[in-house]
DNA sequence: AGCATTAGCTGACTTTAGTCAGATACCTTC
DNA sequence: GAAGGTATCTGACTAAAGTCAGCTAATGCT
């Protein structure tokens, strides 16, 4: 086998000109690379400016003469922060949404002509997903959110199609106790999302009841992220969320097919009970005090 | 399944930053970024200054000053070409070596940390392998080569590995008919290599006889650049390198269980002849005419 | 031999990125 | 309401990268 340095450093090699040429595509629209940035930031939602300093590593006086050579250009306005105005607060202006979407297309188009004289297009993302994770792993943030938004869908739908495929007999959600979104927001339970670079990653729902007992339902850590802790980092989360609800104690049904999980549950202080419903497809039941 | 183009976007901002990164490990060491990369090119084996600042995208000015930087430093030095006294050729001095070496050391340790802290090395790599051949595939050099140098006996390694895991009864090189080297050598035949940033991931050979007959041989595509028309590539490379010798009549033998070589075998004017040999794989026998 | 071409070098220049020390206005806390 | 801290802005600066025209010497071609 060969020298599996090189195999990285010849892929560092490979995507370093791809990298290139995505920059001197950002600078084919006749601004310079660090404005381009600055503004497709904003483009992704970003709007604090200090948020887009931090993200982008900016100098503030830097970042300063940016937004100021993006106001002149008339693609960006900045308005006081409405709870401090010491802070700003940029957004596109409709020139600016335009210019935005000129990059946008740019980078899309790059990415969809990468893809489609690719073979085996499926393999190609698989095997950037899992290469984006491992480079990434340090910048997975685990953030709540709405067990509805799409991101949560996503994550959802992964789960069980995961589900219908480690089972023998399939998974169906409609013949499972699908817990109601309402338990899984504020107040009553929360739903965590992990995302990488805002591709959501992995998730897990703490469903709640309004009283000290709450359970842990969907942990699901996508197949490319594997590996990296991120299910012991979801279930932490999971656990903080608990306490912060005044939960004292967490239950959770699981399966014999989802080793991962149960090793991870074993693994971090969870002990087995009882069967504790009727739900047709656990056969492995956990209790942890807080 | 999300949006394909937001994956290979996020892999590009994962990429970028991971690029980045190494980018301030260059830099690291009290030099400019241009000059330590004409240094690492060449301390990589380029020589020619045309070629450098072909490689590197620089002007011809800015690459005059990079090497009198580094000449100043007394890490480089130029002679001019032997053949053309304009052109002029660049090498590390021995404190210019302990210099690379220690860009090298740099690069390799980012390399082994990143795959120490991943919990499937292999599938990580075998995915960066799929990626560079994808995005590397316009960089992809096909070069003749000794069938007896590392590179090429890397590719037959993988080669035969290959063989026994798609036939039957696996494959054993000893009971095969396999070719001296001096018949796959100028001036008899030749070996060909092909090479994506210095790793080989392709090879073909084309054993002769000294007369007008040849036969093909070894034909290997590495799974990550599947697809990309490498093995045609490589086919017309040896056609050529059979006209070179005044090669009339190529054979080849096959097995029913390599399809893609056969699908390309048929689609580029190669027509099913008798058995030609008794070696135990093969059932399948092509002929074509230059 | 004569002439266009090529490789590399040099000097003068611009652009871009980044740094740093105040200045200003605002916020938080005591 | 004073003190200390924070977010942003401005001006003055430097480093690095890149551009361009013109030069020299060697080469290829007729």
């Amino acid at each position: 086998m060969l020298d599996p340095v090189s195999r990285i450093r010849r892929f560092n090699r490979a995507v370093t000109s791809e990298v290139g040429a995505l920059d001197t595509g950002f600078l084919g629209r006749g601004r310079p690379l660090g404005v381009a940035r600055v503004l497709n930031a904003i483009g992704h939602g970003r709007a604090d400016v200090a948020d887009i300093r931090d993200y982008l590593g900016l100098d503030s006086g830097l970042m300063s003469r940016f937004l100021r050579s993006l106001e002149e250009e008339g693609l960006v306005e900045t308005v006081p922060h409405a709870a401090d105005a010491r802070r700003r607060v940029a957004r596109l202006t409709p020139a600016g949404e335009r210019e935005f979407e000129a990059y946008e297309a740019l980078s899309n188009a790059r990415a969809q002509a990468l893809l489609a004289r690719h073979p085996k297009p499926d393999a190609l993302l698989a095997a950037m997903d899992l290469v984006a994770s491992a480079l990434g792993r340090d910048r997975v943030s685990v953030v709540e959110a709405d067990p509805a938004c799409p991101e949560a869908r996503h994550c959802l739908g992964e789960y069980y199609a995961e589900l219908g495929r480690r089972f023998e007999r399939g998974f169906d959600v409609a013949l499972s106790r699908d817990p109601d979104a309402a338990d899984m927001r504020r107040p009553r339970g929360a739903f965590l999302i992990a995302t990488s670079d805002g591709i959501p990653i992995g998730c897990v729902g703490l469903k709640g009841t309004g009283g000290t007992a709450a359970e842990i339902k969907r942990l699901w850590v996508s197949p490319a992220a594997r590996g990296l802790r991120l299910g012991r980092r979801l279930m932490e989360a999971a656990e903080a969320a608990a306490r912060d609800l005044a939960v004292e104690v967490l239950r959770l049904d699981s399966n014999s097919a989802l080793v991962e999980a149960l090793a991870l549950y074993r693994a971090t202080g969870w002990s087995e009970i009882e069967r504790f419903n009727d739900d047709p497809y656990p056969d492995l039941f956990f209790e942890k005090r807080l």
